[in-house]
DNA sequence: GCCAACGTTGGC
DNA sequence: GCCAACGTTGGC
């Protein structure tokens, strides 16, 4: 089982939304590198860390799960949202995603300020790489187990 | 609100 | 194919 990183502002969409909701469609990614990770390498049940950006405390609040197969992100082809890709197409999508399922919240968030303090344990860790702004990436299995063994 | 870092676009 | 310009992300 692979384990992945999904940013979202909880403004937008926060962890105690997907509670409420139980599964979302990841949409709105508009990166390809995001894009094929969902695309071609997330398999249903993988785990996913649900990470809160843009926010006071950015960090770690949650598990949740890959909950489908990917299919085309609806919203490229809804000229009235804002995620509308008028170069897609309902034969040949750009654009994919999955369903996200919730699984936990952390009693705590494993701030982002609080994953620097391992740095050994979490070297390489995409999220900590400077200047790095991916909002789907994955997480490696030594990384995963830090992680989880700081909630 | 600032701004560094980055991805994408488009002119050439 | 280069690269300047632009828009966006996201920590601070």
């Amino acid at each position: 089982m692979a384990s992945w990183l999904m940013k979202s502002e909880p403004d937008a969409f926060s962890i105690d939304d997907l509670k409420a909701r139980k599964r979302e469609p990841w949409d709105g990614v508009r990166n390809f590198q995001a894009r094929n990770y969902m695309w071609k390498q997330m398999a249903v049940g993988d785990r996913v860390f649900f990470y809160h950006s843009n926010c006071k405390i950015p960090g770690i609040v949650g598990l949740a799960n890959v909950a489908s197969a990917p299919y085309p992100d609806p919203t490229q082809f809804d000229s009235s949202s804002k995620y509308y890709d008028p170069d897609s197409s309902v034969d040949n999508p750009r654009w994919w995603l999955v369903d996200v399922g919730f699984v936990k919240k952390f009693r705590r968030v494993i701030s982002l300020e609080e994953l620097r303090t391992h740095a050994d344990d979490l070297d390489g860790m995409i999220l900590l790489r400077k200047g790095s702004r991916l909002s789907v990436m994955p997480v490696s299995e030594v990384h995963a187990n830090t992680v989880l063994s700081l909630v």
